[in-house]
RNA sequence: GGAGAGGUGGCCGAGUGGUUGAAGGCGCUAGUCUCGAAAACUAGUAUAGUCGUAAGGCUAUCGAGGGUUCGAAUCCCUCCCUCUCCGCCA
């Protein structure tokens, strides 16, 4: 969430922000009155609470010498009942102001262009070219069936749609690539992290999917668990609630995880084969940082993905994200898609996006400078990557006339494997 | 799942209704002492909200939430977590 002075202190930009942004900026003037609300109630409640305790401390000395103090207890019982009452009230407006604020986006950095669509997204880079091959080229869902490694009927039997089988080769490129992005992840200094793959809903607020895409997660009623979407939101909650050495920062974490999405209100949109599924794999990569260097530290993190798919000789670009495609929590993000020349389409593999305070925020993530007060950390975080759309961009990329796939030579050592098929 | 014990400041630990934001110790920081260090001694050492230009004041916080009371770390209720024993189990 915002910080309520900075809203206090900037609420014309926070409304511009949040107008860029697609979201509704009618939030930020009733978060406001709620705040004057607040103080006007808390400033009466105060002060009958210190009229409270010192003469409640009075009436401990009368008492200990014996003598009578009926007469100020029956006044201060009035007190008390008037500072239940204020206190009640405070408590609504603070419930409600709590609930606003959790519903005002985190409003875009200043190098971000504003935009309304997916449109406006600007390409910034692009990386290597498209197979020159002289024979149409597959896509990747008619390549796994024929290779018999990725069953998507049987899933749909075991599960449902979404719930992709990996046999055979199939299992072993999935676990080759897993294995490729941490020891990756791991050489550039991240710490490697396993984390619950379910978290209570203080961990989903804190990185922004309660309240706001609660429909995008399966949910465990009966012990009131979420399965995670990502491993952001495990891994982001690690040290929440709590304050971090400033010497330990940037603190560098990669995980790998499942993925559970329900991706409800997605129907029929681009989900043949690999390319939208409920069940996938991802390795993630989180930072906490100064936040003088977020913004640095965005463009380390970007490196880091895109050179993983330089590795693996793939073609991407790097999108900016105008405002309107902005995530509720984000002030700045890039997405890398890379392409699919069987079925010709860009797919989005990584997400890499700066949060500034905002989640540290929800979830009080704090740091110490040197000698100094606890501030709020920066968080970031990105996809290195996303394990579906790499098979299938990685299957069709290196696809053979004859229908096999070349593994490419990075993943020699780790597939054990030069050729499916 | 059953039975029991317990959750207090960075850590250990005292505290069963009345100056307890919280004794004492450890740790940490600064100072004294020392050529320097250790030891010893002295002082300081939470977070947040709110008012204030500031100095500073006030409020809240002893797992979380609620209740009783003029007054709660202390009594009551609910929940969470940890530990021990039993059961079950990869």
């Amino acid at each position: 969430m915002l910080d309520m002075k900075f809203i206090r202190e900037n609420r014309d930009k926070v409304i511009a922000g949040v107008t860029n942004k697609k979201e509704d900026p009618a939030f930020v003037d009733e978060v406001l009155s709620l705040d004057d609300q607040r103080r006007e109630l808390l400033q009466k409640v105060e002060q009958l609470k210190a009229k409270k305790n010192t003469v409640s401390a009075e009436v401990g000395k009368i008492k200990s010498r014996k003598e009578d103090a009926s007469a100020i207890i029956a006044e201060m019982k009035s007190v008390a009942d008037e500072i239940k009452t204020i206190d009640e009230q405070l408590g609504t407006v603070e419930a409600k102001r709590t609930d606003l604020l959790l519903q005002i986006p985190n409003i875009p950095h200043e190098s971000v262009p504003v935009g309304k669509s997916p449109a406006e997204n600007k390409v910034i880079a692009t990386h290597g070219d498209p197979p020159s091959v002289d024979f149409p080229m597959k896509p990747h869902w008619e390549l796994v069936e024929k290779l018999g490694i990725i069953d998507f009927a049987r899933g749909t039997k075991i599960t449902g749609a979404g719930f992709p089988v990996y046999i055979g080769k199939g299992a072993q490129l999935e676990r080759a690539l897993i294995n490729f992005f941490l020891d990756e992840a791991s050489a550039q200094g991240y710490t490697e992290i396993m984390p619950p793959l379910m978290v209570n809903a203080a961990s989903a607020t804190g990185t922004g999917q309660l309240p706001d895409k609660e429909d995008q997660m399966y949910v465990v009623t009966k012990d009131d668990f979420y399965l995670v979407p990502t491993a952001e939101v495990p891994v982001t909650n690690l040290y929440r609630d709590e304050i971090l050495p400033q010497k330990n920062l940037p603190v560098k974490l990669c995980a790998y995880t499942p993925c559970f999405r329900r991706e409800a209100g997605s129907y029929g949109k681009d989900v043949r084969g690999l390319n939208r599924v409920h069940q996938f794999n991802k390795v993630e990569l989180v930072k906490f940082v100064h936040p003088d260097s977020s913004y640095d530290e965005l463009e380390l993190l970007r490196g880091d993905a895109e050179r993983l798919l330089q590795k693996l000789g793939l073609q991407y670009h790097v999108l900016l994200m105008c405002t309107g495609d902005l995530g509720f929590t984000q002030t700045k993000k890039y997405d890398l898609e890379v392409f699919a020349p069987g079925q010709k389409k860009w797919l989005e593999v990584s997400s890499v996006s700066n949060f500034e305070s905002y989640q540290a925020r929800r979830m009080n993530l704090r740091f110490r400078p040197d000698g100094g007060k606890p501030e709020i950390v920066h968080t970031l975080n990105g996809s290195a990557l996303a394990l579906p759309r790499i098979v299938a961009a990685l299957l069709e990329h290196n696809q053979t006339p004859e229908g096999k796939v070349v593994v490419p030579k990075v993943l020699h050592g780790y597939t054990g494997f030069e050729l499916i098929g």
